[in-house]
DNA sequence: TCTGGGGTCCTAGGACCC
DNA sequence: TCTGGGGTCCTAGGACCC
């Protein structure tokens, strides 16, 4: 059900209008220096296996280690070049999983002026929050779902003012995790979430219609949630390089160049408009799928074969995990020095049986060429859909 | 600089059918 | 023979995000 966000004002001190986005400060690291003290204030580079001599990127790097110029995304090997006497670290994925599970567990057992609040998870290290419903809301039912209010008209009146009520959240996460956050605040999804930078670290940031394109209109397009750098280039291609020149530009010639969705979309963007609801229902995942880059490219197509075959049995585990079949199967070959192909198939009909799913993904390999070196492997298998569809 | 691993959604062309 | 228009499915690739 589609809530619109940011246009009904109501008596209850219009907390509908609020949407806050809750973002950890250099969640990974800042998980790393909890369980490791004594890294307080170091330059520390959370990345593939901690080993900056190996392929890998940067996953997360401390405040310190950004002095030095390293960032997400980057090569293990040139952070260290940069930062030599930065600590490397392994990514520990079930270390970050429960950290933000203490987190998401905090955020859904905070309240705004006595209602719930609804809690839409976005990853390990972020959130966006609502003022839930406090009961039925007419014909349609409630249209919180999982919400429902504890203490109605029982409470005290509490807080109004998203500013107050963004520094409690800050002070309940810290004081639930020891993690530091910072707060977006915004009249909807779009504006909370490009917010929360303004606000980084450990602060809180207001962006709404009021002040949008005196805070973004002279801003790249690419500072934009959801236009990246290769769309910025085609934007500027059309004269488009700024946030206000997108948001006066011609709807119908971007849906011409970018796509009859994605133009009107980026328009809308440019303008800070977005209508989605805040959503708190479980996430449930279309696919699942691994992937591998070798520390040595596989120069033997018995090799490719073998870890094609490992990687798909790998992922029949994590399928069965989630108790559907698999009904497409993919896979991804990735060869020196970094050129992508894809393959995938139909499955005659959904299965689970690791022997069937291995061999259609190595069947797949047939589909590519064989003479030269692989740097990467992937498998992917798609799931057939949960019992009553998607949600939303 | 030499580029991870986990995902999602959109686009476009061809096959196939009516 | 000189051949429309629309819908759906399959497949490959691209872009983006955390």
């Amino acid at each position: 059900m589609v809530r619109p966000v940011g246009v009904v004002a109501r008596e209850d001190g219009d907390l509908r209008r609020w949407v806050l986005h809750v973002d950890l400060d250099q969640f990974i690291a800042a998980v790393e220096v909890l369980r490791h003290p004594e890294l307080e204030g170091l330059p520390v580079v959370v990345g593939g296996r901690g080993d900056p001599t190996e392929r890998g990127v940067v996953s997360t790097a401390s405040y310190a280690a950004r002095e030095f110029g390293v960032g997400s995304g980057m090569p293990l090997r040139v952070a260290a070049r940069k930062c030599p006497e930065a600590v490397f670290l392994p990514v520990d994925a079930p270390a970050y999983e429960e950290a933000s599970r203490q987190v998401m567990d905090t955020l859904r057992g905070l309240t705004w002026s006595g209602r719930p609040v609804v809690v839409e998870v976005l990853g390990w290290d972020e959130a966006f929050l609502a003022a839930g419903e406090t009961g039925p809301t007419g014909p349609g039912g409630p249209a919180g779902g999982e919400a429902v209010a504890e203490g109605v008209g029982g409470g005290p009146p509490g807080q109004h003012d998203p500013l107050d009520f963004a520094a409690t959240i800050r002070e309940e996460v810290l004081a639930a995790t020891g993690l530091h956050c910072s707060v977006g605040i915004g009249d909807n999804k779009l504006r909370a979430k490009i917010a929360t930078d303004f606000g980084k670290p450990r602060g809180s940031f207001v962006l709404t219609d009021d002040n949008w394109f005196e805070v973004m209109g002279d801003r790249p397009t690419e500072a934009l949630w959801g236009i990246g750098r290769k769309t910025a280039r085609k934007l500027a291609d059309l004269g488009i390089h700024t946030v206000r020149e997108l948001a006066t530009s011609d709807a119908r010639e971007l849906a011409a160049s970018l796509g009859p969705t994605m133009g009107p979309w980026y328009h809308r963007v440019g303008r800070g408009v977005d209508t989605s609801p805040v959503d708190a229902t479980p996430y449930v995942p279309r696919a699942h799928g691994r992937e591998e880059t070798f520390q040595a490219d596989l120069e033997q197509w018995a090799d490719v074969e073998a870890a094609v075959d490992r990687l798909a049995r790998a992922v029949v585990v994590d399928i069965d995990r989630e108790g559907r079949p698999a009904q497409r199967v993919g896979i991804k070959v990735r060869y020196r020095p970094f050129f992508t192909v894809t393959r995938s198939l139909t499955l005659p009909g959904p299965t689970s049986d690791p022997d069937t799913v291995a061999a259609a993904a190595v069947s797949l390999l047939g589909r590519v060429e064989r003479d030269r070196p692989v740097r990467l492997l992937g498998v992917r298998l798609e799931m057939t859909e949960p019992d009553g569809g998607y949600p939303r």
